[in-house]
DNA sequence: TATGAATGAGAGTTCATTCAT
DNA sequence: TATGAATGAACTCTCATTCAT
């Protein structure tokens, strides 16, 4: 038998991408893509049929790592104000980690080379943690005017406006992280 | 001593750019550019010295002309509340209007072609704006443990993600615009 | 204004191709139609949307410009059977004169790159020269039996041959050339 | 000693590699011919050194295969004009069984690819069909004036012509079959 | 100044061939 | 021997930029 495809290399080239990507725009040529995973230029495409499917992988990629990190160690059965908190400290700390993985996720997500397709499925990949939301309207925590999607999605960009300045500012970054979780509590809580 | 014409056919190749950016992303070719503004292509290289010098300026512009929007009909007068209801409003009417300039703001903002020093220029622009925030922290209304420039951002992105939803869904458009609104004056007042 | 595309580059071009079909196949690169052509490699695609397109205006060049070798100096009043010669010893000398040109046109015509609207087009430009047929028909002198396409087709597949034992063997070129015009005769005369 | 299981293979990745020509030109890739035989990639290249090499295989192997197709049956006694018609209707009936091979064929026979000694090759194997010629000639039923290689060049090219006809208009087949013996016919025969 | 043809570096992708398995 | 992933040169085509007109 030859050589099979390994899961490594796939891991690798995806890596690599977001790399490239949050370095030079999603404009990065797969020549840089390839030497940054240490692989031949043509290898690239016995992956992935092409750049714009790589390009949505990477996106998905990129959801499905900050979803395993959000969900690691929840605290399922504190209340619900310690659980959102666990999972916005979770994401700013995977940004913090990964911030080319952010980088290029962002740049991703206002591009037109995501897929509708791909956008339906990278928001399937954090259905389950969309259910906290519902769990807290029920429970009378956070407000019940607002839809899901909605509240999800402001969430993510304060998130992300937070991690900016974060990044920007290291010493600051514990009074960012607090501040934003502070404003996202005020304007999705009952309270 | 201004040469109209050429005035206007600089308007026209910035115009051009937002458009073409939108339509095609930060790769949208040259060419592209400027036969949407109905000129040589040659002739784009004589307003600006390069595409990047373009793209840059096509972002001072979008926020420069974001800035009018929100300044016009200003209430000078009126509660705080009031003044951030208009400023606002006048936001998301503009980028429901101007859904190119928009988008093409947006892909600008997180790509790596905004040089610092027009992102710091940019800031500039909403200086005044940004003096709101001073204004409601001296009376009392806005909370004052955040940095200013930080809650700056945050409506931007949130009003970012409210045009969003707003653009996928007109007939709920009023309640999403609302409902932003709520949402940031929760996180930022001091109510 | 600036330079205007010029139909001598255009011509250049098409024969560069021309040469580099013959001396490489369908597959000859670009890269090198270019060089032959004294013109950078981008440029073919100023005056040729895509290769495909290239090669299909060298097949219509071809035969247009063979047409106009046959008519050259055409003896419409003699006999019927010198007009034939005419026609045969022209189509003869042009293959020998323009070997890449014939080269071209015999591989283009077996490939799957030319596009049937291509090949009608082809044909249409030999259609006063198959009146001949309908000429020599009424006049009794060549077979009714045939239908004229397909004579057509005979005579020109008896040429490419003769050429090609002309070309192998320049000696004997005009024994070939009368041996091969004489099959032709006896073929579709009627005597 | 042949190892019938190559055996198998090897004619396989043959006939895998004219029917990928007749479809898709000489560029066909490798990997489809690969496909097509049921063979790995790889597996070609431990036939055949390299595509070229295959390529003027495939020219030799259809000429072998038409050489048996018109032997088959051959009616050594019958009058030379049946023996000429047996041949001209094998070779017909051959070219519409197998148009992959008699299309790769054609387009191999224009192509640069096959070297000067496949192209012997290929008129040795057809020798004693040629000799056909000489028996005709020395019986007076063929004209003697023409070289006995041109003539068979003829013949192939008025049966080429002829077998397009037929493919292009299966309901005039047997007309032009016909025809098409009746020129050739006329063009050798002494008559 | 305006034009758009010309340029050629560089893009994404293909593919014959090699070679680890 | 068979496999198919790996390779990278080479391909077609795009595009920012230049420059003759």
């Amino acid at each position: 038998m030859a050589r099979l495809k390994s899961e490594e290399k796939r891991n690798a080239i995806l890596a690599a991408a977001a790399q490239a990507v949050a370095e030079r725009g999603l404009g990065a040529p797969t020549s840089l893509i390839a030497k940054l995973a240490g692989v031949a230029e043509g290898s690239i495409f016995t992956y992935f049929a092409d750049k714009d499917l790589l390009l949505n992988e990477v996106y998905l990629t990129a959801k499905s790592n900050l979803r395993e990190a959000m969900v690691d160690g929840y605290p399922s059965r504190a209340p619900i104000i310690e659980r959102f908190e666990h999972v916005w400290n979770r994401y700013l700390d995977w940004g913090m980690d990964q911030p080319a993985l952010r980088s290029a996720m962002a740049q991703l997500m206002v591009s037109e080379r995501i897929t509708p397709a791909t956008r339906i499925e990278g928001e399937r990949v954090f259905g389950d943690i969309a259910d906290l939301f519902d769990v807290g309207i029920a429970e009378g925590v956070l407000r019940r005017e607002q839809p899901v999607g909605f509240m999800a999605s402001v969430i993510i960009a304060v998130a992300e406006t937070t991690m900016q300045f974060m990044a920007k500012n290291a010493a600051e970054a514990g009074a960012y992280r607090r501040a934003g979780f502070e404003a996202i509590w005020r304007a999705i809580g009952s309270a």
